[in-house]
DNA sequence: TAATTTCGAAACCTGCGGTATCGAAACCTA
DNA sequence: TAGGTTTCGATACCGCAGGTTTCGAAATTA
């Protein structure tokens, strides 16, 4: 038998990470995210306030986790290194006009603004991942990649903030066309 | 005599917004925007919070008043249209780059994502006179216009939430490269 | 059954945006 | 000088959200 570490005594963790991952998209989309409380998400996944505060030190962690599950890897498969720009911001797109998604990375950007902790996480857990396969799959350097960011997500979520609704489809092959353009000279 | 409007009885209201709007972004520059409260900034300006809330509805108003005033009208004078977009790309960056300018733009912006009043505020009273008056120096139609602000705007602001420090020149004249070409072409 | 760990419910603290109150100060008119 | 009007400063206050603490009940292992 393959022993692995035994279970340790005690009541065991109840699996609620998924729960609370659709209760806070639910909730940021129907209310906003600054009044989607952490009472209120809690209500919505039917558990206690203290169970979320016992797995996430603070509610703008707790939205950098529901966002890399929403996200989930970055499909960088593909041909040119045109089609595999094309392709991400595409994807980019249509996950942040997913419903829940664009309020919560506004929201969760707008907090870290003022809070450099939150700053970190959201650097190094949300953004660093993507960024390391963009290198690998583009063969940039660092600081290329991080100006690719800047405009793709920047762009992507003034548009939300200042609208309140994700970017059109016209308007999200324009931006394509436009950095297809800057980047894909090899 | 020209008779204009005669001064109205009662105390004169006393010229504070100039130093508020100076003690507004001392204040935002030193704590960053979410610990930048009115009272400290108040306090900053030698003057009570009531004075303030007399004056302004809310801090994101306030903030709007704020950046105004920092901004002031956009250099659109220029000769060929890649000139324009250049230089207007350039004071953007430049301004956003002052000592609390960018982070009051970020801060207000994130307020403006879960307050839709704000929003209006915002788009209304500043994006729209500079869009128009793109749209004038430009020839172009409004939704190119808004998608350029998107661009220029996002991500210059989404560099500065991300790292805390405004663009670096290098990285400005990327954005102006890129921006330039989409647009420029005739 | 005993020990251990998590859960839920509730009370609680802190800080901030915004409001209400009220006496003092500054101005105009008579 | 006196009276009316408006703004100012100080203070207390309210509502709400993030986050913490407490404690008894539930779920598991040994």
């Amino acid at each position: 038998m393959p022993s692995g570490p035994a279970r340790p005594p005690g009541r065991p963790r109840a699996g609620v990470d998924a729960a609370v991952f659709a209760a806070t998209l639910r909730t940021v989309h129907e209310l906003g995210y600054a009044r989607a409380t952490v009472e209120r998400i809690a209500a919505a996944a039917g558990i206690a306030k203290t169970t979320i505060y016992r797995r996430w030190p603070s509610k703008g962690e707790l939205v950098v986790d529901v966002l890399l599950d929403a996200f989930g890897p970055a499909p960088l498969v593909g041909g040119t290194r045109a089609e595999i720009l094309a392709s991400v911001i595409r994807w980019g797109a249509a996950k942040i006009a997913e419903p829940g998604v664009g309020d919560a990375f506004a929201g969760v950007f707008s907090d870290a603004v003022s809070d450099p902790a939150l700053r970190v996480v959201l650097s190094s857990r949300l953004q660093d991942p993507y960024r390391l396969a963009l290198q690998d799959a583009l063969g940039e350097p660092e600081h290329r990649v991080l100006f690719f960011v800047d405009v793709v997500v920047g762009t992507l979520l003034h548009r939300m903030g200042m609208t309140g609704e994700p970017m059109v489809d016209a308007d999200v092959t324009a931006l394509v066309d436009m950095v297809v353009a800057h980047f894909a000279n090899e």
